[in-house]
DNA sequence: CCCTTTGTTGTATTGGTTTTCATGGGCTCT
DNA sequence: AGAGCCCATGAAAACCAATACAACAAAGGG
């Protein structure tokens, strides 16, 4: 049997509410009572039970995450981030990786409501935000992904995609570059591979490149469809026409698509440059280095941290809450 | 005011025993009363409170999960097969990252303890075992750690890192490699830093390689700390000397002592061999590809999930317990 | 007809927090 | 100076929402 508050009361001479106001802080006790109070604690080696002060307080100081992919160094960054913001104000982190895939991020959302969270931090979430939305009751914060309106407690912590993959399309166009190939995320899922491909596509028809030119195809931001695309791309590829430029919706697939090129002994960016999306730490360490498109994952996860938290400790309403962030060209040695 | 369990029972006009055992399918109800409690439920849009069942029946459902650094690869992977063997059997995996600090760490485990987690999986901690056993009384499984003799519900999943180490030596040698830097992670914390360092030392002395021809430095796994010790070892390295090859003791470090190789001009191997440990997901795709040692770690994740489901399942005792896995060379361009 | 089995219920229990209530001391007002 | 009032403090009890256990009724078998 453990030790509970009952115990301390008995054993210091005083009533259970006493030991619990010194415990929680939230009532003034003599400093008699509240030094007798800490001797019996640390005499009979009590421990408070969280569920039973969870139960009362409709509490677990517990944050659900979902993320696509942990072991994309992009939102492993992000996660780390995340819980280290959070355990500054002692909360935890439940971690939930619904591997790129929509099913198992309804599953694992709808999992996170069953243990009762006390607040949800979605990072690039495939499901709709009204889905999303009707499932949940808890604040919410959804990262890497624009704002939507609605009614409820949603806030929002984005970069520009959009403008983000314009500026590549300027810079490639600026370049000289005037073949493009676009290895796009999975646009009808998330929209910011479909503000991605956008950005791109309209940016270069403004700099009046005929959409001939342009030639998309459609992966999942894995390293292995980078890989797979590009494979493709290049058993019909033309090494004679004007020089080309492959546009990839993130770091990872990127460093796919520049294994296929290296295995069909293309050289980067003699024979094709290759451009990223996110900016994850490893892309100035490829071979070449990558150019790419900084996408502040670190600044978003702070920021989502920060807004949840205040939501739940300062009980600040999240409506209509959105944090903008910046996304800059990173120009390296790949194109 | 949420609907309880209350509110069904009178709705379905059965006691709310009766509801709990439909719920909790531990005891046998009629068909017919099950239907009138499963309809109350739905009519109702009943959610049992997670709080009460916990503080009930003493379980959270909940796995705390300590990794040094989530945004190495290794243990992302890692993490992810935790994750998704947990959620197979509706656990929740709570992450802890200690940034690679043993500070950070000895917080996270009582951070764990002090939301009562049903078990802990401690990957690769820093901490000593009988340290961690004084404050841990719940089951704990230790992955990437060899095993101790103990009276307590702990068990282990590892790989034999000395004999991975040694087999590293034996290959080296036998390409001709005379002159050797090991760049060793932190040996005094962590014991497979010390078993990856000593089987290597060990064995080149068995093959008659004399202790002078071994430089040793030490890091901390992380690509930062690989770049630094080589670039360290580059400022006083004679080029004209017998055939080297750097050890590095993960893949991570291997890859940044790879940058300060390729910065100073390096060819590698012919300038130098690198040999990196874990094989992670990335290392056949660095430049060059990167010879390593398997260091199985989703094998070693899923074990770990599996034995703390039967410790909190199944009741099975940990004592004892402790699965052993191969650590296999795995030669690629880097030497 | 008694005993076991099966199905159902009432109620204690879990360990905290919060509310309510009692007490006593000090202060103000007349 | 005495009555009345208020506030600080702490004890007692209610409450949170489930589970578990013992008790009991009905049915079935020997």
């Amino acid at each position: 049997m453990n030790v509970t508050i009952k115990d301390i009361a008995r054993h210091a001479g005083v009533s259970t509410a006493t030991v619990s106001n010194v415990l929680t802080q939230k009532k003034y006790v003599s400093s008699d009572l509240e030094q007798r109070v800490f001797q019996a604690i640390n005499e009979l080696g009590y421990r408070p039970n969280v569920y039973a002060r969870n139960l009362k307080t409709n509490r677990s100081h517990i944050i659900g995450v979902h993320v696509p992919d942990i072991t994309n160094p992009f939102f492993s960054e992000g996660v780390k981030a995340l819980q280290s913001v959070a355990a500054g104000e002692s909360y935890q982190i439940v971690l939930y990786d619904s591997d790129n895939n929509l099913e198992s991020e309804v599953k694992n959302i709808a999992g996170m409501i069953s243990t009762q969270v006390d607040g949800i931090i979605a990072v690039a979430p495939r499901m709709q935000v009204d889905e999303l939305l009707a499932m949940v009751e808890v604040p919410l914060v959804i990262v890497d992904r624009p704002p939507l309106p609605t009614q409820r407690n949603v806030a929002y912590v984005y970069a520009d995609n959009y403008r983000g993959a314009a500026s590549v399309a300027d810079f490639l166009v600026g370049k000289g570059y005037r073949r493009f190939y676009c290895l796009a995320g999975p646009t009808e899922l998330v929209c910011n591979a479909e503000a991605r491909l956008t950005g791109f596509t309209e940016t270069l028809r403004l700099h009046g490149i005929p959409d001939t030119a342009c030639h998309v195809s459609y992966g999942d931001f894995t390293f292995d469809s980078g890989y797979e695309l590009m494979k493709a791309i290049l058993e019909t590829y033309d090494p004679a026409g004007s020089p080309a430029a492959a546009f990839v919706s993130s770091d990872i697939m990127a460093w796919g698509a520049m294994e296929a090129l290296k295995e069909k002994k293309f050289k980067i960016p003699r024979d094709m440059g290759v451009v990223g999306y996110d900016n994850i730490y490893f892309s100035s360490f490829l071979y070449p280095k990558l150019t790419t498109v900084e996408n502040p994952i670190r600044e978003m996860a702070v920021n989502a941290a920060n807004l949840m938290l205040d939501a739940l400790e300062r009980r600040r309403n999240l409506l209509g809450l959105s944090v903008a962030l910046r996304s800059a060209l990173i120009v390296r040695k790949s194109c």
